[in-house]
Order: structure tokens, then sequence, then C-alpha cells
DNA sequence: CGGCGCACTTAGGAGCTGCAGG
DNA sequence: CCTGCAGCTCCTAAGTGCGCCG
């Protein structure tokens, strides 16, 4: 396992194998896979019937399927005192290494020229570029005129002519995009030079409860102030949730409500445990009961309602286009919602006024006007930020910012960028490797650490891990603040020699366990890290991610921890969907294909989701249908040959044509079960895993495009709209030819 | 030179909705 | 036509990393 050099984290020992070492040698054609590949790790990619799937596809380093179960064992987790180890009483903040500072110089010609090589590969060829979209675009138009129109019994001409109303606004989409891709950049740290917005749009006012329904107190109805009363409620309409039942949760809330009261209700009111919120939650579950059962028309009206808001304060301008807003709206107040054992859950998040809003606009914009009797905190005129209002959040004082939609060119050209450095990362990543492998012997301790530290981000994409201020934040961890109880050592197990298991919890508490064989002189260095230190030291002591940083960007520019990521998960589908996918594979096919080369990213990045509530109930109903399809397909099968007997040595066109039927129809049976069992396969391999982030952030999107194109795959089958739009510009300049 | 705060990306879950399949 | 649920949108928490300041 641990030498199958498919794996896309088998980092080591593909230093010299790496079939994208020599930058662009490799075309991604649309050609069968090549035949003599090692088997990866996802097994058959062929075997579409009867995929067993789980088992099957664990990654080299993952220990058949562990981290399928990671989820079940999270709550577990909370009360093991093994696993959970607090910290020891002080902010984890380490000393720095003086001795051994990124200061080597070897690495220098690494670096070349920057900010160049971005703007030149980004620029290049307009003129080329657009020609060549221009004719994507042609081919599209003409392929969906000649798409047969799809025949169904109702009035074939209201399908014809909303078609054609759907063809339109989409043309009318399209001609209204801003094509940024070509335009020129701003010079650095600009980010626009004309703003102009209607500010974000406030929650509506508390509406305090009828007179009908009470809280109470020690038995006693208790009327409270609108203030103490919104807090009550927040907590009724929460009490369904486990959150209420947390000792941390109630005694924060508590403490934040009482805040919110009278002196008068403070004295009476002292003990969570004698409230009685149950009205409030009935009167709840009764709203939302109502709000489902409005009528067609009730609904329509609310979303029309909505679209005006849209409409109004969703929108802006900058540089001359009409822009969408990411979140313009403000927060409404509410419990905080940590993840996990978070110290501050169930604090009270205050409501935003206007004089807590700064807002960010040009100086010769509308100025948005505050609600009226209201001030803003301050307007401001800065051009280099992307934010259009901001303010401070009490619950951890950090700040929130109102920012525009994923389609925006902001956003789009700073995602852009972020795969051109992953990009460009690949092609000095073997020297880097190299040059890592080389610092695992170091006399420096803290060259060794880095070593390891770099090893693992970018064999296991760990992130890098700042430090955090204990006690504002549930006890995570990444590459630099891992900590000794975190790692444990095996010299040999399960038959293999040199491994290493992680157990820890990461960013949204999210556990990353695995087992993980390493190298001799990884492993050695593991070992020396430990020696004389408890579970709760710092495993590496002298690094944090600013050192290991400034050490990456000295050899290429613009390199940091998080660069690994992107690029090990891009360039992780691009070799799985050129191993994996076949031209000759039907539609089905290709998209199980895809969504396992989604699907290996997924799994090195640990992106993970809780499996669906009904997620049994749905696999189980499927599978029943799957199981009536094929009783249907033999009965299909027995009739035709009932027919071909009775039609043969006739010639009887009637007889002949039946046969035809039949056949038909059993040819028909046969693909609707396929399409089934590769369903059920890819559900099942989903289970726990989330496709969805991998693809929103770190995989390049031409490389889909590509895919698709070359593949002949439509791309609305693996991008929705949302996601056809943030990745406009890919679509757009993307070719067939695309390499990573 | 390290500590801190700001700006921006990445993350999973809740809740809603539209449509496939009965 | 109804309904269950997959897939989407929305929401906001939780990361990363940089640059400023004392």
């Amino acid at each position: 396992m641990a030498d199958d050099s498919s794996s896309p984290k088998a980092t080591e020992i593909k230093l010299s194998d790496d079939p994208f070492a020599n930058g662009d040698a490799l075309v991604l054609k649309p050609k069968k896979k090549k035949a003599k590949e090692k088997s990866l790790q996802y097994g058959k990619a062929k075997t579409h019937k009867k995929m067993k799937t789980s088992k099957k596809e664990s990654m080299d380093f993952e220990d058949s399927g562990d981290r399928r179960l990671q989820l079940d064992v999270k709550e577990e987790l909370k009360e093991d005192p093994d696993f959970v180890v607090h910290g020891k009483g002080k902010k984890r903040k380490r000393k720095t290494d003086h001795t051994d500072g990124p200061s080597s110089t070897s690495e220098a010609p690494l670096l070349k020229k920057k900010k160049k090589v971005v703007k030149d590969e980004g620029q290049m060829n307009l003129a080329t570029e657009k020609k060549k979209k221009k004719e994507a675009k042609d081919k599209v138009k003409k392929e969906e005129g000649d798409r047969p129109v799809s025949v169904k019994k109702k009035s074939k001409e209201e399908i014809e002519a909303a078609r054609a109303l759907k063809l339109k606004k989409k043309e009318e989409e399209e001609k209204q995009r801003w094509r940024w891709w070509e335009e020129e950049k701003y010079e650095h740290g600009i980010k626009w030079k004309f703003l102009e917005h209607k500010g974000p749009y406030f929650p509506p006012e508390y509406q305090p409860l009828p007179d009908d329904v009470k809280f109470y107190y020690n038995g006693k109805a208790v009327k409270l102030n609108p203030p103490a009363e919104e807090g009550a409620l927040f907590f009724a309409q929460m009490l369904d949730h486990e959150y209420t039942t947390k000792e941390v949760f109630r005694n924060n809330f508590f403490r934040d409500w009482r805040k919110e009261m009278t002196l008068e209700e403070k004295q009476l009111i002292t003990d969570l445990n004698k409230c009685d919120f149950g009205e409030l939650l009935v009167m709840h579950k009764q709203r939302v009961e109502a709000r489902k059962n409005m009528s067609k028309e009730e609904k329509q009206v609310i979303k029309e309602a909505n679209q005006k808001i849209v409409e109004e304060y969703g929108f802006c301008v900058l540089d001359h286009h009409r822009e969408r807003i990411g979140n313009f709206k403000i927060e409404p107040p509410a419990l905080f919602r940590g993840r996990g054992d978070h110290p501050k859950q169930g604090m009270l998040k205050k409501r935003i006024q206007p004089e807590d809003v700064i807002i960010n606009c040009s100086k010769d914009s509308h100025i948005p006007e505050p609600p009226a009797g209201h001030r803003w905190k301050e307007v401001r005129h800065d051009n280099t930020v992307t934010w259009l209002a901001s303010w401070t959040e009490n619950v951890q004082g950090s700040c929130k910012y109102v920012m525009l939609n994923a389609n925006s060119k902001l956003k789009g050209e700073k995602d852009w960028e972020k795969y051109e450095v992953a990009r460009r990362l690949k092609s000095c990543v073997d020297a880097i490797r190299a040059q890592y492998l080389e610092d695992l012997k170091s006399k420096q301790m803290g060259t060794r650490q880095r070593a390891v530290a770099l090893y693992f981000i970018d064999k296991l994409a760990l992130r890098a891990g700042n430090e955090k201020e204990e006690g504002e934040t549930a006890d995570t961890v990444g590459c630099c603040s891992l900590r000794v109880e975190h790692i444990t050592l095996h010299d040999t197990l399960d038959g293999q020699k040199f491994v290493v298991e992680f157990d820890f919890l990461g960013k949204d508490c999210i556990r990353y366990y695995n087992k993980v064989p390493v190298i001799k002189r990884v492993f050695k260095d593991l070992k020396l890290f430990v020696e004389k230190k408890q579970g709760g030291d710092d495993f590496f002591d002298r690094l944090n991610t600013q050192l290991l940083n400034k050490h990456l960007s000295s050899l290429m520019a613009g390199l940091t921890a998080k660069v690994f990521r992107t690029y090990n998960a891009s360039i992780t589908l691009q070799q799985q969907l050129q191993k994996l996918t076949n031209k000759t594979d039907n539609m089905a096919e290709k998209l199980l294909s895809y969504n396992r080369a989604n699907r290996a990213v997924a799994i090195l990045c640990n992106h993970q989701r809780a499996p669906p509530k009904t997620f049994d109930q749905s696999m189980a109903n499927l599978q029943a249908k799957i199981d009536s399809r094929k009783e249907q397909l033999a009965l299909a099968k027995k009739e035709l040959k009932q027919a071909k007997k009775d039609g043969k040595g006739s010639s009887d066109n009637k007889l002949l044509t039946l046969v035809e039927k039949k056949k038909k129809a059993v040819q028909r049976c046969e693909e609707q079960l396929l399409r089934m069992e590769v369903q059920a396969t890819d559900r099942e391999e989903n289970k726990q895993i989330a496709l969805s982030t991998s693809k929103l952030n770190y995989l390049d999107p031409r490389i889909s495009v590509a895919w698709c194109k070359n593949i002949e795959v439509p791309l609305d089958k693996i991008y929705n709209k949302t996601l056809r739009d943030k990745f406009a510009w890919a679509i757009d300049m993307t070719e067939n030819d695309f390499v990573f």
C-alpha cells in the first residue's frame, strides 16, 4: 500500500516518477487509459457492476476506511478523557528558535521573478483567448439548437416557448456578464476605483410575544422586558437541540441573558432550571408549521418581497459594473453556536445597530443612507480593501464584513490567482521536496522540524496550524500546532514499518484520523521530537506558521502552507481523472469516475459531512427500486425470448416488429438498472464525504472544464448554476488541452 | 521581532425547494 | 397531482496569512 505510486499523497516516492515532473510534457488526452497503470486506491475504475464500494477505495495511508467512522466517534470523543487533553492554563504561544531562521540562501534560484509571472500567464494572449472563447460559445449555441425538443404529451408549443425563453435569458445573462478576465489588472493593492451601494440590510426589530404566550419562572408567569424576552425566545427555539443540554451552553446563555434583564428580573430569575420556556417553544413550532402550510399565493408574496430586498440591497456598482453582494444582510441576534466544545457556546450575539457599522464606498458615490433616526459608525473610502461594510461582533470580538459574491470580479480574480500560484508550485515542487528531504538531516532542530512539518503538509495536505488563544475557541490543531498527544509512533503496525498514527481535531472540530507509513528519516526525527515531552506539549516546539511561511516564500514567491493543499488537490483530480475515465464509458460511468476523482481529493483534504439522517432509509429505497427493476428486466427478457420464438421462421411483420420492440424494452431496462446501480455505488461511497468543499475551493475549475470538453460531458452535469457563475472565467478561457 | 488585529478564504450544517417518481 | 428527498442556497463559524506597531 505504502508504495502505491498512484497515490496523490505518496510524495516521497514520487519525487522522480511524477508524471508531471517535467511540466507541460503531459497533455490530458481523451484517450484510453494507460493499460498498465498501477491500480489506484479507488479500485476498479471500470467494473461498474457490483462495485462493492467502501473498503476498496481507501487511500493508501488510510487504514481500511477508518476515516469513515470518524463522525460516529465524534461524540464519544468528547467524553473521552484520554483524548481531549486540555491545555495547561496559558496561551499556547511558543518561544521561537532564533538560531535557524529561514536564512539559507541556496534556494534563491527557485524564486525567479515573481508577480510578473502571474501577470503574464494571466493576461497572456488576449487576442487568441478571445477568439477561442468565441468559437467555443458558438459551438455551444449550435449544439443547443440542434438538440431535439423534449417530447412531452402536453402542449408542445408551450414547452418550446418556455425553452426558448430560458435560452434567451441565458444569452442575455451571458451578454451582461462582465468579462473582467479580459481586462488589464489594476496596480498592486488597488481593489476598485468606484464603489457604490445601499449599505447592509438590517434584520427586522424584535416583536414582543403575544399576551397569551407566557414565560414562567418557578411556576409563576413573568412578563419580561423585550430584550430579556427576546433572549428567552432564542433559548426556547433551541430547546429541541442538544446544545441546550450542555452545561457550558446553559451557563453562558444564562450569564448573558441576565445582562438583558431589569434589576427586578435579575433578582427574581437566578436559576435557569426554574425557567419554563414551554409556551415559547410551542409558539415557535406553530409559527414554523404555519409558514410551512402557507398557500402558494402567500408564499409567492413573501418570495417577491425578498426579491425586492435583494434587488435593492443585494447589488453594488463596482467600476461601472453591477455586482452581486455575497452577504448584504446583517447577522441577526442569536445565541452563539460554536462548533465542537466551544467555550463560548450559548453566549448572546447582540443585535447590530447602524451605529456599529462602518461603511466603505467611493467618496463620489451616493453614500448609503442609514436607517431613519440612525447614524453610521463611520464612512470611509478605502479602495485597498474589498469590503462594503463591517462591524465587530461581540462574542469573539472579531470583525465581520459585507463582501461581494463569488461570481464577482474581486473574488474571481483572486481565485484565479490562487490557482496560478498553485500551478507555479507544480513547476518547482520537485526542488522543494528535495530540499525538505535534505533538511530532515539538518543539525538545526528548527530546520528539521520545519522539514517534517512540510513533509506532512505536502503528503497529507494538513492545514498550517496557527496558534490559537486558549479558552477562546475549541481545542483544534493543524500541522504546526500539533501536540505530542495527537501522534502515536509505531515501529511496525499491521506489517508496515514506521507508521505514524494521527488523531486530532482539525478545523470545525472535524476529526483527522490516519495511519501513515513514513520514510525512515522522518520517523527518526519524530522520535527525536517527542523525547522528554508530555502529551500536552507542542510537537514542533521550534516551529510556527510564520517561520514556516517565511521559509516557503523564500523558495517561491507567494508560496505559503495552504498552497500545498490547493496544489495537491488539483493535481490529484487531474491524475485521477486521467486514470479513471474512458471516452467509451457511458454518461453515468463518466460521472461516477468524476465523482470518484473528486472523492479522492475530498478524502485527502479530510472533507467530511454527517451522514444524511435519512441515509439508510433512502439507500434501502434505492435498493428496492433496483430489485424491482431487476425483476422487470427478467420479465422483459422472457418476453423477448417468447417473441423471438413466435417470430422465428415467420415473415409476419407484426411479429418481427414485436421482437424489435421487446429488444428495445430489454435494452432500456438494462440501462436504467445500470444507472441506478451506479447511483447506489456513488451514494454509498459518499456517505460521509463532502465533495462540495473541494469543488468549490481547491480544484482548479479549468481541469474540470477541459475534462468535460474532452470526454464530452456537458458541464452542467458536474457544475450547478452557482458553480458555473463562480467559474465563468475558467469556463470561458479553458481549451481542451488545458493542463494544470 | 513578536504580538495583534485586519482582511479574506475555507468550512459544515440548517433549512428550503423543485422535481423525479409513484 | 402529491410527496419525499437530493441538491441547492444561505448562514456564519473557523481557519490562514499579512502587515503594522510598539
